[in-house]
DNA sequence: CGTATCCTTGATTCGCTTCAACATTAGTGG
DNA sequence: CCACTAATGTTGAAGCGAATCAAGGATACG
């Protein structure tokens, strides 16, 4: 248990959940009205992050989830010969941590790609709430296991697609979640690295600036470094599913 | 809500978990004595599933989770052009069906790969039996993790390994997963074909026979079609972290 | 015993990576 | 505030690893 950042308790001073304006896309969704003002007392601290510092490391222990209440972090697994793949990228109101419950241990890096602060909601607590308050075991099964089909499909893009359907899809998914935050589905700006999508994507950074620069040319999206503009939401659609030749 | 396949419900029959000695490979590892002979009143009933045929298929509406009593079984998701990836094969003591808590509804198939039988586990009894049963709780939410993990941890060698790092990663966890089911670590019988394991791994069926063929040119395994023998386990171990060149 | 499925191996092609050079932006300290 | 430097992004040319195409062989199944 080392104390690698320290935790700024705001406790008392602000209620953590029941004055949340993110409670929709987070954890105490689903919750009836009672049970939804002993919420303030799962979460135990908030912890603020500055931007490329860990909220924890692979091999830390697991003694809690986070969930972001502003900014944004990457998840990363290395490899020992420093190989590193990007597992996620979690924007406001996504749980991280889940990672932990299994071993005890957390087995990637959450790592803030911007000055970022979470609410931490220490594990043992979650538990005995989730014991009595009904809906909010079901919303965090439900939390694990779009986690777990997210990472499916995952896996359907990195084992089945080409670069340029992987962008795409990477995309369509950055406006989706844009939009379910209430951010405009059109024009966006990148938090990550060309290099940190390459690897998320499983590809090289070259590779992705090669198929930004080609969406580019066919009118699809518009590019400047970061900040990016979709013209062509279908056209990208479009692109997922249909790989040019193959017959 | 289709019936599909006939349930052979066998409860009363024969106790389902008590009596299983799959338990600590299982949901009910963990438990307490006096709670352990409650949970056979969790598990529903028993199904038999005939080779090729699925458990569920995507887009089944979500009512149980299984635990894989007998048997092997490959979970799949389909891209509307036609291309599959296997997410994962499951076998003995596993568990089957967590992709469908958070929509209510399946998102990939499971085929099981050999005549098997697995025990159904209603949803809405699980949730209320973890809410009495701390054990039970806390083991699902170990299940759910170390599945997100494993996840995680195909997502690094689908996305930055090359094609003999991944088949060597493949068999060591299946000789892992074979110790732990007390069979032999070094000889198994694999229940999938060249094109699953392709699939799985991101590579097409010719290139997994080629792999298959040079490890055993370099004595690392021998092959006769679906029987493996793993003759040098900690070559193929020092094969998934070292890629021969780049500076 | 015949047929369909699965597996192996070789030759060729293609997409992405690698290598390299340069442009641009961000960050730092004088 | 500007000069300097590091980090990041773009683009081109060459190389390589896996996919594709193709043919033959082994095995399982009805």
């Amino acid at each position: 248990m080392k104390a690698t950042t320290a935790p700024v308790t705001l406790t008392g001073l602000k209620k953590a959940c029941s004055q949340c304006n993110l409670f929709e896309l987070c954890l105490p969704f689903g919750i009836s009205e009672t049970d939804f003002l002993r919420l303030d007392d799962l979460v135990g601290s908030q912890r603020k992050i500055k931007r490329q510092q860990p909220l924890y490391r692979s091999a830390d222990p697991f003694e809690a989830i986070y969930a972001i209440r502003a900014g944004s972090f990457k998840s990363d697994v290395l490899l020992e010969d420093g190989r590193e793949q990007v597992t996620g990228f979690q924007m406001t109101g996504e749980i991280l941590g889940l990672d932990g419950i299994g071993t005890g241990v957390h087995s990637c890096n959450a790592i803030a790609l911007e000055d970022s602060e979470v609410c931490v909601i220490p594990y043992a607590r979650l538990e005995e709430f989730a014991r009595s308050i009904e809906g909010l075991q079901h919303q965090f099964h439900k939390i694990m296991s779009r986690e777990i089909v997210r990472d499916h499909s995952m896996m359907l893009l990195l084992g089945s697609m080409r670069a340029e359907e992987r962008l795409a899809a990477f995309l369509t998914n950055m406006s989706q979640r844009c939009t379910a935050r209430g951010f405009s589905p059109t024009e966006f700006h990148l938090r990550m690295t060309r290099e940190e999508i390459g690897s998320y994507l499983g590809l090289k950074l070259e590779t992705v600036s090669r198929a930004f620069s080609h969406f580019q040319e066919k009118g699809l999206i518009s590019v400047q470094q970061k900040h990016i503009c979709i013209l062509d939401a279908e056209g990208l659609k479009k692109l997922i599913q249909h790989q040019p030749c193959m017959h």
